[in-house]
DNA sequence: CTAACTGCAAACGTTTTGCAACTTT
DNA sequence: AAAGTTGCAAAACGTTTGCAGTTAG
């Protein structure tokens, strides 16, 4: 097993599914591993294109692209339902388009407002002291703090 | 002046926009008394209803609406100018649109997952510490902590 | 075999853009 | 009068949906 690049076989990805109670069919597979192998933040458009290497722009005439593997339809059903599973976490800082992060242990975000990436803030040391307590019948779904950074 | 709701002449507002080097016209003036009046974070499409009260659904025919103030473009084009002068700040926690805070004090936000709504959490005792060194070439545009509720 | 899933294309809601007409200064 | 601003409509974008056909257990 590399370093950074971690490999997971399908045998792997089919039981985190399962493990997740997400029936994992061929496009979930491939969506998980693209997600899983590469640890940073991708869009849904960034997953479909890397899904789909060879899809051309539209050509509506031809009745099937022979490579064509996974819809966009399919992708953004994957990536909500991934979320609402706990296998991914939806990241909201780009007022345009949602992130999915594998890294599900807590951890935060750097946003680029430039260039509109985004980078991981090593959790150890963050902390968010003096919260008020939640208003009346709600529950925490979760913490997120983003640090916009602009290019000087 | 009253407690909770401010009352800002034009005249007010003209100045306010000067400060900011914002033109004033009078959609913009419109905008921003739209903003300062009601302490409350507003989408474009918020802002756009409230400030064109009447007009009715897309009626194409009709030459021109005679209560039609202000145009979705120019709502979209005065909010981003807003938030670039720092008029205003943008809050990104709702995946579908951006809301328009009139707060530009340090401050953060409950945002509720079930409804969309959007509250302020008191700036006073929340703090984040332990965040790391910023990138080699980035300077601090500003940390949003959004803190996400879900109804119970 | 059945329930669940997928693909496609069309619909959706938000935001942006191009350009002629109009206000501000 | 010049520069900047506005309205409109159309387009662009990310995302969702309806439904017929396919696939996994």
């Amino acid at each position: 097993m590399l370093m950074n690049e971690l490999k997971y076989s399908d045998v792997d990805i089919r039981a985190l599914l399962k493990r997740h109670d997400i029936k994992p069919t061929s496009q979930r597979i491939d969506i998980a591993r693209v997600l899983l192998q590469r640890q940073t933040h991708l869009s849904a458009e960034d997953i479909y294109k890397i899904v789909n290497p060879d899809k051309p722009g539209a050509s509506p005439g031809r009745p099937r692209s022979p490579k064509q593997r996974v819809s966009k339809a399919t992708v953004y059903n994957t990536l909500g339902l991934f979320a609402e599973k706990g296998l991914v976490r939806e990241v909201i800082a780009d007022p345009n388009k949602i992130f999915y992060d594998p890294n599900t242990a807590p951890h935060h975000h750097f946003y680029d407002v430039t260039t509109g990436a985004l980078t991981d803030i090593d959790a150890g040391a963050v902390e968010v002291i003096g919260l008020p307590p939640l208003p009346e019948g709600t529950s925490l779904e979760g913490v997120d703090v983003v640090v916009r950074l602009r290019q000087t």
